[in-house]
DNA sequence: GATGAATGAGGATTCATTCAT
DNA sequence: TATGAATGAATCCTCATTCAT
């Protein structure tokens, strides 16, 4: 149920995932807890399905338009096309954030939040590769996992503020992103990217 | 008792922070609960005085010497100088990384781990303002912590990782970080920094 | 319904009575818990009339020809012209057996596994005052709750053995039932009985 | 604790294994929950327990001296001077039946009970063989099993009865077993064993 | 100083049963 | 008549913490 899913989200922004309690969910819900284990076997699948959910969401609102026309921009262009509405979709879903770190020390993807992970991984490997169409796939992988580890990492880093701090923060992260990732590209579009050459 | 804080750190690692148990700990160090609570008054504190004894021990064995030599390396030596001993470190002593992240959601920075948290940011702070003497205190807040950000992410991705994939991730991070701090620095040492411009 | 009777069955032996859940038994079944309850007021009722059915279908199946026919009998081909039928029986329907065994501590029988435990009884009584028809009502009672007690035990030996050890045990249970209840009619067609009395 | 132990045989007796919740014990006991799992790790750990402690009381308290004296005598003293005490520790000691008898379906011992049940088997299987030298180890486990099946339900026949009936059941029971064993031991003392053979 | 038994609220999960649809 | 979501007390078990010894 929606309304389950929406008071996993609540609790899980809370608490974390780990300090979650599948009775608070419920309370949350306004429902018993043997209600929710009718329509979630445990508190993972709760994870996996607000996961899926969310990242269906994603698709639906933005990120299906992206993938249509973020490719053809300018590098630059392109990761304010991406990360714009990625910081404003997980700061109207802050639960977001929660399942794409894990529970506990990270690095220790578990199962539950092992899809949700992945499926965004394929993704940012989909629009690496697409600019870098000869790389050797270890190093797809390589640059992938590095900038999708700087990209959680903003996007702690933009949640935690508000306001103008905020905005600082998205510039600044998509500023990293971008030096990190330009020089791969060795296209001719450098000039129109001039807006993250100053700091 | 360093026995305690050893155990803490094992316990720590395997379990992460949340999921240890005190009487885990204790056990561990081969002491009763109740021992455990002399030195102690509770887990934080455990974890606190964890983060204090492993910044020391960093301080001693390398982060005194660097600090005195570093800063007059170029950035890019400085880079390598500081992050590669810093990666060490923390392969040796996995606990640091969980202890540098919090408990439960990320960027929901409890008070045991402020300290920890802290202490780096301060010193990263003081790095980058000496080599951008000029900025105002809120920029040099902004970039401490989106390098922070992006250090905490690259050292995950370098200790969830084994051998030469390992030394492929600690290169990249430092990669990354140099592309996204040297533009600050309009220093004149650009050319000795060439190894981080080709990918 | 039958089809729930079925379903009931099948968990109570997989399961046995405590732990067979009446939601188990309505997937079983195929329906909804709620038509479960259409039919069956509680658990119980379910093995009560489970236990009915079994009886019926027993009585229907074999009990009837075997009361017409098997009182004529010497006392030995009685016991194999009763038992054998009823181990048969036991083993194409197995929550019988678990039927006669209460739900949980032994000797505690249970309002709902009292109806199948006296009727069983009270026919087997019926057997036994037809060899003794001079004996107290009371020692009556005595030598069929003991005889039905080493039919329970032995049955449930038969029915956990397979192949070849079942027959031994089916034999070797006859064989104690045998020696039990023989001495106790001094009729003369003992020599008939030899195949019981040779180890 | 042998307090959490005392507390377990009353709660096993009253509900049954199955049924019997730890903190129904705990509460019994006079203790929190996280006491009683400071001193067992779960329920089954309790009734394995509380086995083994029964096993050795009955050891100390008669079955060492049978042991010593008992197989010198003729077979139906020998099972007077076995069974006697042995209803009569039971009778003390009803958790004991409790955890000969397992937890759901019979036939289906746990683990948590196969070490009790594999106790007394071996015991029996060694006063048989005792009996019967010349017997192949696949007949003295069918008879010893049989002869413990035969066992388990009178005892319960025994137990739930108080007073005279009780006690005739106690000679019943006797009866029954010395009539299915006797035969196996063509020995000469059978004349001492008249009481045994008339109703 | 060290112990370790004791706590008890809280964790995830189950299940017989109900009732609005 | 059948459904299946809803219940909520009860299950086993955990854990940070205390305190008498």
């Amino acid at each position: 149920m929606a309304q389950l899913l929406d008071a996993a989200a609540k609790v899980f922004c809370t608490s974390g995932y780990t300090s979650a309690s599948t009775n608070a969910i419920a309370r949350e819900a306004g429902v018993s807890p043997g209600t929710l284990y009718q329509f979630f076997p445990n508190k993972e699948a709760i994870a996996i399905e607000l996961g899926g959910r969310l990242l269906e969401d994603w698709h639906r609102s933005h990120g299906a338009a992206l993938e249509a026309t973020s490719l053809d921009l300018p590098f630059d262009q392109m990761l304010d096309a991406v990360l714009d509405p990625l910081f404003a979709f997980n700061y109207e879903n802050p639960a977001f954030a929660v399942l794409i770190h894990g529970p506990g020390a990270p690095g220790q993807i578990t199962q539950e939040f092992e899809a949700i992970h992945a499926s965004l991984l394929t993704r940012l490997e989909g629009v690496i590769s697409s600019y870098l169409p000869d790389a050797p796939p270890a190093q797809l992988t390589l640059i992938a996992n590095t900038s999708f580890a700087i990209f959680k990492a903003g996007l702690d880093l933009v949640l935690t503020h508000e306001g103008t701090e905020r905005e600082a923060y998205a510039t600044e992260v998509k500023r990293a992103m971008y030096r990190y990732l330009e020089p791969l590209f060795p296209e001719d579009h450098t000039e129109s990217c001039a807006s993250f050459h100053t700091p």
